[in-house]
DNA sequence: AAGCCGGGGCG
DNA sequence: CGCCCAGGCTT
C-alpha cells in the first residue's frame, strides 16, 4: 500500500472530531487555520467558538472595530493574525463581493494567507490538489523519507513542498492533507512517537536508521533578548489610570498597556522618583511604590521582559483618564492582564 | 537568509 | 530550561 493510502487509512480510524472539520465553509476554515498558526487545537478551539458567535459571517467581521477584534483575540499571541484577519475579511467583502476565493493565488493574496494557509483553505474547501506543509507534515516526511535538509532553509522549503507534491493523494486531498497533519500530531509526535505499533514503521528511514529523535533538522536557535519593563500605573483620587495604545513596530502592536519606562537595568525606587520629577507634570500623592519589588518575568519565545508595576497616586484629575473599572474593556497583552486581575483597588 | 512576532504545554 | 505548536511578514 502506498503512504499516502496508509496515511487515509490510519486518518479514518483516529482522526479527532473538530469542528472545522465538519464544515467547507471558508469562512470557517479561514478563522480557523489563521488561528491555528503555531497555536496548540486546545488552545484555539475556545477562541474559535467566541469568535463564531461574536462574528457569525465574514461580514460581521469586517464591519466591526479593530479594537473589538483585538479583545476577542487577546491571549492567543502572535497579534498581526488578528490584525490581518480584519484586515482579510474587509477585503473578502470589498474586493470579492463576499465570497472567498478559491484559488491558491488568490487565497495568498489576502493578508495572513501564506503558502500553508491557502493551500490548506484550497484543499479543504475547493478539492484543489495543493498539499499543506506545516510542522506536521515537515515531521512526518523527514522521518518517513529520511530527509536531513533544515526544514527552515529555503532550499529545505522548496524540496520539502516538491516532496509533498509527489506523495500526495490528489484525489481525497482534503482527507489526505488533514491526515497527514494528524497522523504528526498524534502518531509521529515530536518527542516519544510509539514507533513500535506505527502503521508506517516498515517504510520509514529514520526508524531503520534510529534517527527518528534527530529529524526533522532545524536550525537558527532563536536567541533571548532582556528587556526591563517599569509599566506606571496613575491613580487619581476617582480611581482613573492611563492608558496608552502601543504603536510602531514592535510586539503587542495596537494593545493597550499603562505608560512604560523602559530601562537598561532594574530600577529601583529613587531612579523612579528621580524620573517621575523630571517628566512628569503630575503632583504626586507619595512616592511611587513597586506593586512587585521582584520584577516579573514575563516570557515571550524571543523575550524575556523583567517588568515591575509601579503604582503612582496622584492629587490631580487625570482628565484624559480610564476608570479602573473600564480598564478591562481594552485588549491588552497576558501580562497587562494578569496584572490588571490581582490589583485590588 | 535571517529576524521578528505570543503564549502555553510538555519532558 | 529548551522545544514545539495546523506560519507569515519584514528587512
Amino acid at each position: 500500500m502506498s503512504f499516502s493510502h496508509k496515511i487515509l487509512d490510519w486518518y479514518h480510524t483516529h482522526k479527532r472530531e473538530l469542528p472545522w472539520r465538519e464544515t467547507r465553509d471558508p469562512y470557517k476554515i479561514w478563522l480557523s487555520e489563521i488561528m491555528l498558526q503555531q497555536t496548540r487545537v486546545v488552545q484555539g478551539m475556545p477562541y474559535y467558538h467566541r469568535f463564531l458567535e461574536a462574528f457569525p459571517t465574514v461580514y460581521d467581521l469586517a464591519q466591526a472595530p479593530e479594537e473589538k477584534v483585538l479583545k476577542l483575540w487577546q491571549g492567543l499571541g502572535y497579534y498581526s493574525r488578528a490584525r490581518n484577519l480584519h484586515a482579510t475579511a474587509k477585503m473578502v467583502v470589498e474586493q470579492f463581493g463576499g465570497e472567498f476565493p478559491r484559488t491558491y493565488k488568490d487565497l495568498k493574496s489576502l493578508k495572513g494567507v501564506g503558502d500553508y494557509t491557502a493551500s490548506a483553505i484550497a484543499s479543504f474547501c475547493f478539492n484543489v490538489p495543493e498539499p499543506v506543509v506545516d510542522g506536521n507534515v515537515y515531521r512526518v516526511l523527514a522521518r518517513y523519507f529520511g530527509v536531513d535538509l533544515p526544514i527552515n532553509s529555503p532550499s529545505g522549503i522548496k524540496y520539502f513542498k516538491e516532496l509533498a507534491r509527489e506523495v500526495m493523494d490528489a484525489e481525497q486531498i482534503r482527507d489526505y492533507n488533514q491526515g497527514i497533519m494528524e497522523f504528526g500530531a498524534i502518531q509521529c509526535a515530536p518527542k516519544k512517537p510509539y514507533c513500535l505499533l506505527c502503521p508506517l514503521n516498515e517504510g520509514c528511514v529514520a526508524l531503520k536508521e534510529n534517527k527518528v529523535d534527530n529529524l526533522p533538522i532545524k536550525n537558527n536557535k532563536t536567541k533571548v533578548r532582556v528587556r526591563h519593563f517599569n509599566y506606571l500605573v496613575y491613580l487619581d483620587i476617582h480611581n482613573n489610570t492611563l492608558l496608552e495604545q502601543r504603536k510602531g513596530k514592535g510586539i503587542w502592536q495596537n494593545l493597550y498597556q499603562f505608560p512604560l519606562v523602559e530601562s537598561e537595568k532594574e530600577m529601583n525606587p529613587d531612579e523612579m522618583e528621580h524620573y517621575l520629577k523630571s517628566e512628569s507634570n503630575l503632583q504626586l500623592l507619595d512616592m511611587a511604590t513597586p506593586y512587585n519589588p521582584d520584577p516579573i518575568i514575563h516570557k515571550l519565545s524571543h523575550q524575556h521582559l523583567h517588568t515591575k508595576f509601579w503604582i503612582v497616586k496622584t492629587s490631580d484629575i487625570l482628565e484624559e483618564g480610564t476608570a479602573w473599572e473600564e480598564v478591562s474593556q481594552f485588549p491588552v497583552p497576558v501580562l497587562i492582564a494578569d496584572f490588571i486581575r490581582t490589583l485590588k483597588i
